[in-house]
DNA sequence: TACTAAGCGAGACGGTACGTCGCGTCTTCTT
DNA sequence: AAGAAGACGCGACGTACCGTCTCGCTTAGTA
């Protein structure tokens, strides 16, 4: 996650090679992160929470911040990339039980509070393109575990064949993600909204 | 929309009282947030446009701005919602080609400018009531909306009676407002995204 | 001359405790008072005068400023007391010839602007205890220096024996001061004023 | 003292000409300078007093008060000019108690308040001529009176036939007025001041 | 055992923007 | 026309952060 590493591979051997002087004290790394978080999930957002806090919080000197990241925004990525919780143990039999599984997983409180701190990043991650690789990559494996779910209903004759994969991802989570961050639609009761949400996915608005 | 309004009702009448003193200037009202706009067109982001910058541009004291909006965020807000564009024409005749005209009317170019400010503001609208509805009022008419579409189609026919409205509503409007915004995911072509969404949430993923 | 310094004394041991982080940076104290100073002759008043126009001038951050002194007045009266230039050099013979020459010191050009520049800061000096002790620091030695001049007339026989010292030195500086900064009575010439205040101050007004 | 009339005296025929529209009210003026001397005895100093609140005070609106002095500091001085008492009754009879009177006038706690307020507008006074003619034309009566005294010392033997009424004047206003406005040398006591100073001025430091 | 190199807590540094306050003017309606 | 009320353009204030830069000290591996 965090870079910026002295010493580290040497590219032409393949080697690693053992840096010089004092190595990087570990436990900085975790009370940042750890710090941060606290003061993301007491604070209001991300431009209210100040380096200056995250060091003050940390114990720590704000160089070691920035020896690991090389600005602000980074920090909070991978902060929030730690509150990411583990992907949910599927059950495999049942697609339908197993997409309902992959938004449940989204709708806890923790992942709630996930959503709240993303929503602090979008600014950055509209704008940067690097930012939005990284994003990517932390969301890559939910978004797998889906695709994975989908083929297989395709496979099984559970869905139908002609389903495209990528979009159908994008009406799963879409929802999910605007409801969870934006509260968008306050109609829509929280009470059993994956199980809805999955159903009405699959069986569509035709009569 | 700005608010902290001098004068107001006379509360034992009920009717309109004219405040006192000089009257605010509407023209500094329009040249605020048409300054504000401009320079979120120019400009990186929300963070990266100063007060001072707007103050300037639309050649008016910063105290006049902060005598209408109590913060940056709150113009931003009100900036943002004067960028949405008016509602489209609808055909009337059949629900998919309402529904697949109101998500496009989403898609245009000013709507992903619309849609990348307001991800800028995503921060202050899931921490902030005040400002939630604000948001909420200024999408309530496209809510209304597409609820009447809807509607119309479970009256006559189109759509299956037992269909959950505010459900669906969310269902059309998050994966185009994530995938808008956030370019949510790469793997979904923005060519006829529109008809696509539309009608697989008509057809339903079940063979 | 500016507080406001971080480390300080151990109270334990009462030695010298060397304060930790990054020092201040004395380059920068100076380069705000020259500044200051410089800003001073050019301008037109106290109140003329900005504190970004010092810290631009200074090549330095606002912040940098407001570490050393709390405000603008405290910064005025830092530089001001830089801009008092030293003792004159005493003959020692007569005390006649010494109070001229002390009274003449407060009658050079330099003097009379630092008077005027003085004269900007009284505001503060008349309501803020702690001003008035700088000011008194600032003008001690000075005092200092007429007490000992008077004193030996006293001893020598050159002056009355019952002369109160204490009010004779406000007699002196008083009306020095009050033309000098005031021009006070503009019917007093300038010339020749510091023979004159002390032979008049020596003679007394009876026959 | 307020100037910027309306109508007034037409400088021909030198007979009034009624000014046409509403008449000034007298009793805006009165209250405004009431409204400034009261916030100047509440206050810090003359920059701490803000037009809005002697506007707000005099219940007044600040066009009112621009209508009749053209600048903050008009208004001040005018306010401190309302300030300062009567001249005292003068026996007439020994120079010496008369001079005495003149510096104790001085020396009321009135006279201090006032003394206070004054050192509030120096900076203007050192620096704008017309404010330094309004300051002499207010404090020359006073001025006159003592100038009267001592004219009639010399006259009468009392004082030494060539003395210098004018350097005697600021001889004896100068420590009184440093005194009184800055404290200047706090070893002299309050406590009997007129006299000892008066005294001290006729004997003379010679032996 | 000494030397070198880097990490560490602390906090100062040059900048930039914030939101507030005051000045002297202007604009409304009322007297 | 003057009055109360208060909005206006301007510009300075003092504060808060950012990301960088010293300080003196500590912690390793190398000589």
């Amino acid at each position: 996650m965090n870079d910026m590493r002295t010493g580290g591979t040497d590219l032409e051997t393949g080697q690693e090679r053992k840096a010089p002087g004092r190595p990087r004290d570990s436990k900085a790394d975790q009370a940042i992160i750890e710090a941060t978080i606290a003061l993301l999930a007491t604070g209001q957002s991300a431009a209210s929470l100040s380096m200056d806090a995250v060091a003050s919080k940390a114990g720590v000197g704000k160089a070691t911040i920035y020896r690991r990241w090389p600005n602000k925004e980074a920090l909070l990525i991978d902060a929030v990339a730690t509150m990411k919780g583990p992907l949910p143990e599927l059950a495999g039999e049942s697609v339908r039980d197993d997409l309902v599984a992959l938004v449940a997983a989204n709708w806890t409180n923790r992942a709630k509070r996930y959503g709240k701190v993303t929503a602090c990043l979008l600014p950055q991650y509209t704008r940067d393109e690097e930012m939005q690789r990284v994003y990517q990559a932390i969301t890559e494996p939910r978004r797998n575990a889906m695709r994975t779910v989908l083929r297989r209903g395709i496979d099984n004759g559970e869905l139908r064949a002609d389903l495209d994969v990528e979009l159908s991802m994008l009406m799963i989570s879409g929802p999910s993600v605007v409801q969870n961050m934006l509260h968008f639609n306050p109609n829509v009761p929280e009470e059993g909204f994956p199980e809805a949400l999955v159903d009405a996915f699959l069986r569509g608005a035709r009569p």
